[in-house]
DNA sequence: CAGACGCTTAACTAGATGGTTAAGTGTTTG
DNA sequence: CAAACACTTAACCATCTAGTTAAGCGTCTG
């Protein structure tokens, strides 16, 4: 329900944020956008390297790129975020006592395909 | 706080799951344990292929593997589960409205290294 | 105890990922 | 308006990933 489009959504979602690097742009980014060179200063890679995982997260729909005179400033996506965030909370539901909701999700959703 | 040892887990808990297969697995698991088999006859691909699969999810400490005579019992293990949930916690902590709680803790936790 | 069963390991391949340097594009400033 | 600035794109390379088939290894069963 997040998004009409959602095939192989997880799947980018979870892979972008399967880097450190990717990670710490979202964490840093929660604080509110950031321009692309203020990101790279943190990170020992060339800003290649760096705008490449930039691109990454928005493919993956986690980060916006808006161009700012000559400066690049990146947004948080909380939508894309808040999906990985449901489909794990769905997992550790189990867990955490409210199984019946679970269950019922389990039975009649198919997730990607 | 879910295991001592929590280096690079994140990366391999999120890297484990931005597989559409593993990700079947993991929700398949949810009910309870199941046979390696079992398991494989579900997804249209050669056993090693699947067997690996396996193995990464054992290797991010997502399933346990154990001998049951000639089969192989998968088990999932909740921890790297609810490690990868409670970081997408803390990001998602931001537009749920506990803004407090994830200031402080972005401030003094440094995740990876 | 020979052979089927259940799974893993080995060896290989095609394509994705994560990094590099060099060159290109658009924006500001001296 | 030339030069510096802030990125991005292109081309390349090493390593990882996800699949394949073939062979191996322990466990059951006729």
């Amino acid at each position: 329900m997040t998004d009409p489009a959602a095939p192989a959504t997880l799947t980018r979602t979870f892979g972008a944020l399967s880097d450190p690097t990717r990670r710490a742009v979202v964490r840093r980014l929660v604080h509110g956008p950031l321009t692309v060179g203020t990101l790279a200063a943190e990170h020992a890679m060339s800003l290649p390297a760096f705008t490449k995982h930039i691109g990454v997260l928005v493919d993956a729909g986690l980060v916006a790129r808006r161009k700012v005179g000559r400066t690049v400033e990146c947004t948080l996506r909380p939508a894309a975020l808040a999906e990985a965030h449901a489909w794990l909370d769905d997992m550790t539901a189990f867990w955490t006592g409210s199984l019946d909701r679970l269950e019922a999700l389990l039975d009649d959703t198919q997730e990607d395909r």
